[in-house]
DNA sequence: GCGATAATCAACCTATCGGTTTATCAACTA
DNA sequence: TAGTTGATAAACCGATAGGTTGATTATCGC
């Protein structure tokens, strides 16, 4: 699971990440403003920030005794275009035509689409 | 890691599951089909394709002793929405200008706050 | 200097992940 | 009917994830 889209993936399936992906989006804020509405202790917010940094999608500076954190945006548009390049494969219409026939054939009857 | 972003995130966080969704991206498949391109058991597929299924990723038929797969894409589509939504936040350019602040502050090693 | 705060490191624990092997079930085919 | 193929189930295994506690480092305010 180490190639970077995985790394990215794996970082986004964390709520706790997401949320401080969310404030972060918000702008930069320090470690323990970031794990101020997480119940766990500044050691697991430490990992998860270790995380989100290995997947590039933060990156930390150097502000006194403060590790101010940055939210970095190209990861998150590598994967939502993975995403789309395969959502719009799937979106043709073609393919949706393909898809019905063999729903049809399954004998299912899925009224929706 | 059981609320329903995290299932989707997970699931698209391993290249195997990936390479999978590309396929069915095309169209629906069974099971031996979707793991020919694979050095792996067809039990560690079908293992994969439980994980897709759980996330609402892919939805299984029955036709005769093939299993078809088929994309749903309706996850896909909360998982963009996810990102696009907090990336529009950061891409703001008051946010951005900011960010820079922030970069430029760090740059010279100021103590300020 | 000292104590408090910000953050990380290290060790540990439990649960899950990603794969295997073995066995089983269901459906086609001859 | 038997034999083959598609697919899953179950038990197992090493590695990693996600959290904890305890100790350590660095910087601030005084």
């Amino acid at each position: 699971m180490s190639d970077a889209l995985s790394l990215v993936f794996g970082a986004l399936a964390d709520p706790t990440r997401r949320g401080i992906l969310a404030r972060l989006a918000e702008g930069p804020a320090p470690v323990t403003e970031l794990g101020r509405p997480f119940d766990m202790t500044a050691q697991a917010i430490s990992k998860h920030l270790k995380v989100l940094e290995r997947a590039g999608l933060v990156t930390r500076g150097r502000q006194g005794q403060w590790r101010p954190c940055r939210l970095e945006v190209e990861p998150l548009d590598r994967a939502t275009g993975w995403i789309e390049q395969h959502r719009a494969v799937w979106a043709d219409s073609l393919d949706r035509l393909e898809q019905e026939i063999v729903r049809i054939q399954e004998g299912r009857h899925h009224d929706q689409d």
